[in-house]
DNA sequence: GGTGTATCGTTACACTACGTATACTAATCA
DNA sequence: TGATTAGTATACGTAGTGTAACGATACACC
């Protein structure tokens, strides 16, 4: 279930699946996630303004955060690769700066803060979300972290999901924790951070 | 409101409140965080645990979230400077192993993730929680930092947030987003990243 | 001492949201 | 045609919230 294409192949008998249904759903449910935070996503919200009864939702989706879940995937679809700025420095604050970005917009903090919250206690859809939406995005950051191997900036033997938490933390910290937007030069500091610890010049071995 | 002990002084006309009450309240509500987390916590089942009526409870904390930071803050009472072990490593060290220690537990994580995300929604709270709650160990840190930077081992023009910020924000990353325990050797990494980044060997100036 | 005021327990209430169930209609396959 | 499933609309039970109304109690002030 909560695969979004269901294969045209096997098809039972019954009315299918009303395809647009699903868009108007998960579309609906992001409007509302941005203008209203998680807190204030319902399904009965997400129904009245995808003009579709409440139990067309739970046909599809078993709970809140699964919605949720499903919504972020979709939009997360268009999370591009990282230009290659030619050093790693530059792609490291190229990448940092885009999170700060988005860190620094409420609406992404409350969204965050909640489904954090409600994963904790499911840890079944916690992989899922991990898996279809944190993963993928920290590729992205690993195919820049690989560069930077590959060009000898970085150390091969770095642990790159330390590095990666290493990068994220702090700004999760300062804006979700703390509650304070983050200043222009968070994405240099950070990234200086990493150059510091496992720059291929700070190696000693 | 909500200052936990109400100065005997100016006392109004009308039954005083029962100090005892207020021990019940904030004790039952500290055993239902540990046992069953944040999301299993209700006000009802605080007074019921408590052995107090409902509006008991809403007459010294308006809401639930304000409750649970009440009772954090007042469990925190018993936060222990840290120890000086002779080097600002070592020192580091310590504090990374309590605070891998404590996230380590579901319960905490658990409590966390659920008030950080009531919190993004009542600024005016989470002001009290930062104030209360947060700052007071994130300066405990500090005086370990400060320590560091008396001894020549840390740069002294380190910003001293940016450095708590980069030691928990990674333990937070992996326990609390990821779901994942932390390994024994995550207090050694982040120690020595921040030596590697701001101890006093490496500065160049 | 009596009066006013605020606390306390108990109970009831309105409100919101959840997730499910039911009845009926519509679409598709065998 | 009949079985099966998707859809709408609506009702239901559950749970938790926050408030309001009792009657009883404790204390300050006059």
């Amino acid at each position: 279930m909560t695969e979004l294409a269901d294969e045209p192949t096997v098809r039972g008998p019954g009315r299918p699946r009303d395809a647009s249904r699903d868009r108007a759903i998960l579309a609906a449910a992001l409007q509302i996630l941005q203008e209203e935070g998680y807190r204030g996503l319902t399904i009965d919200g997400v129904a009245a303004r995808a003009g579709v009864g409440r139990p067309t939702i739970y046909r599809r989706w078993p709970s809140k955060p699964a919605l949720v879940v499903a919504a972020l995937v979709e939009a997360a679809e268009l999370a591009l690769p990282v230009r290659d700025t030619g050093s790693l420095r530059g792609d490291l604050i190229a990448v940092q700066r885009r999170q700060v970005a988005l860190m620094n917009s409420p609406e992404s903090r409350r969204v965050t803060a909640g489904l954090v919250a409600d994963l904790a206690a499911d840890p079944e859809l916690a992989e899922r979300y991990v898996s279809q939406y944190l993963a993928p995005r920290r590729a992205l950051v690993w195919q820049v972290l690989q560069r930077g191997i590959d060009r000898g900036e970085l150390d091969p033997d770095a642990d790159l999901a330390f590095v990666y938490d290493l990068l994220m933390g702090p700004l999760f910290m300062r804006g979700v924790v703390w509650g304070q937007p983050l200043s222009r030069d968070a994405a240099e500091k950070t990234a200086d951070v990493i150059l510091a610890a496992f720059g291929a010049k700070a190696k000693r071995a």
